[in-house]
DNA sequence: CCCTGGCACTCGACCGTCCCGAGTGCCAAT
DNA sequence: ATTGGCACTCGGGACGGTCGAGTGCCAGGG
């Protein structure tokens, strides 16, 4: 039901209107494309791509302009993926190359994203569940007070104050560390909140206490963090961008964490490139933008995503092509470190 | 040379324009504020202030708007500080009170100025080279990888990691260690430099080149850590601001450390509530925009500066009175912690 | 000397009108 | 199925007139 042609049309139509933000009518699309028919059959054309909700046009007798359903179709069968020219790969490669430390990683990979496509750019922390303890430290502070730092293997470092009940001396908060290295060193984050459970039970009466203090903010820092950290970059495009009253909100949700965490979330284990346009989103705020986002991380698993957010007038082709090589080069980073 | 009724004249065109983003002309002036004299008198005393540069008119035969200098003079001579109402006080403290991390403190305080003067806040990080140590900490992560997180007094935590030229064992790792403790302990980081150098001279000399690459990192921390991090929120807030062109400009200088580190570092040293309108603050990019900002720390020398930042024409008096309120707590909550 | 009321003047904002042209839908012809 | 022709629509820009807020200046009065 949909000709070959008329994918074309809603093809050249998509183009035209992100590169000149302007309605596109039968005329200039006939001689910007070499499509070798008349202006009135691509009329025709486009009246049915209409009826059938790809495109609209915001006025009578003005040009058309994709729908989201117009750009899902583009998406889906329409373009390709525009694959980065060799300057823009060796950039990318030396850029994050020279990184010395996860969150440094983070802070490149956010900068990169955002300066490739002129779009904003999110990347999420590498998920906490689905690592590995490398090292477990406890440090005292005081007598009453200890800082608890959390190595991963994927080289993220979480850290937390635990306030204790009974004074502590700095004996025992070695044997409990030694205890604690040796119980999860290795261990998959999934596994800690089990085996915490056994490890409760080995401990000597008088310290307990202050040992469920320590295990049970180990416990929280699992669990709530299931709030993972999102970075943001480039907002500042959005300013090209003329969302003209959206502007505040779409500024709105990208500070808030828990949003991103729910329009990231939505596809978390699939390491496949994915685009959410449109309405298709879940944040209520995000309605006229769209979102190119992989996942990233070591070998095979993903770790977590990362993408660009811009107006559904977006470059999609070269949107997913840039999402696509970073998510791998940072997956290559982050497995050689 | 400037009458009382003048600044008065002065105080409600700024007021007026602050509140209406509007020009404001000689009979609107009147009637709103109780003046006891007529628009003619009040226009004559316009033209004074026109001519001495504190108003300007956009059009002929429009109303006045404060020039930068108009603003400058009404901060320092005219307005007051508004102080805060109860309600916000108790909002202020519990909200800041939950906070139970130094990363948490400063995201707390943060969204706290943004929402409480609906501008943009900034908060810098207590600056490293004003506390002192409270602890070092190694952890061995390979042979060939050390660890080394740095505690200080604020509740700063900063990690980075080290790479070995030789293979260690973890025994010479806790000596050294130890070592590092039994010098650096509650020092101030100021002195930790002349402290390193001194200590270098008492390792063996099989244990020296690990030493040494431990050392470089700890004072690369401290030098290279002068690009002290600042924190942005509300940034949704410009938008209600309509910068209709400059808006790009402001987002892109927000996301630059270097430039907020300008922007804040002119005066770091001052614990006062400072000022800096328009053209007086050193960024490019900002012209169009003010900044209110107050040090802070724990009793009387501040460790780093927190502000917030909006269009020249911005409510100062607010502002004023809540970052004031907000180091001050700030400053509590640091030296209670 | 400072304030005031009056007056002529300016100019931006708003509104209605007009016109142009891009773009459309439809239809008959190939 | 494609095409050329044709009448139609409608947004946007140019033009012009009115309105009113605001100004500067000046002469008169406390």
């Amino acid at each position: 039901m949909l000709d070959d042609r008329k994918l074309a049309v809603l093809g050249a139509i998509v183009e035209d209107f992100v590169s000149t933000m302007e309605p596109v009518g039968s005329k200039s699309l006939v001689d910007r494309h070499h499509l070798d028919v008349s202006p009135a059959t691509i009329r025709n054309d486009m009246a049915v791509l209409e009826e059938q909700g790809y495109i609209l046009q915001p006025h009578t007798s003005a040009g058309r302009i994709p729908t989201d359903k117009g750009y899902r179709l583009f998406v889906d069968r329409i373009s390709g993926i525009k694959p980065l020219t060799g300057a823009e790969r060796r950039a990318i490669e030396t850029f994050l190359a020279g990184a010395y430390d996860l969150d440094d990683v983070v802070m490149r990979t956010v900068r990169l994203l955002a300066q490739l496509t002129r779009q904003v750019a999110v990347v999420q922390y590498p998920s906490l569940i689905r690592s590995s303890v490398r090292h477990v430290e406890l440090v005292p502070l005081t007598t009453k007070r200890l800082l608890l730092v959390l190595i991963t293997d994927t080289g993220r470092v979480e850290q937390r104050a635990v306030e204790l009940p009974d004074p502590v001396e700095d004996s025992s908060v070695a044997e409990l560390r030694a205890l604690l290295n040796a119980c999860l060193d290795g261990k998959q984050l999934t596994e800690v909140a089990t085996l915490i459970g056994e490890l409760a039970d080995r401990i000597h009466s008088a310290d307990r206490p202050n040992a469920t203090a320590v295990f049970s903010v180990i416990l929280e820092s699992l669990v709530e963090r299931n709030e993972e950290r999102v970075v943001v970059g480039g907002a500042a495009n959005l300013a090209a961008a003329d969302f003209s009253r959206g502007l505040r909100e779409v500024l709105e949700s990208l500070e808030e964490q828990v949003v991103l965490m729910r329009l990231l979330g939505e596809s978390v284990d699939e390491q496949a490139l994915t685009v959410q346009i449109g309405a298709e989103n879940p944040v209520a705020g995000l309605r006229s933008t769209s979102l190119v986002s992989a996942g990233y991380g070591t070998g095979d698993r993903a770790l977590a995503r990362l993408g660009v957010l811009g107006p559904t007038r977006m470059d999609y082709p070269t949107a997913m092509g840039a999402v696509r090589a970073v998510a791998r080069y940072v997956g290559q980073i982050l497995a050689g470190s």
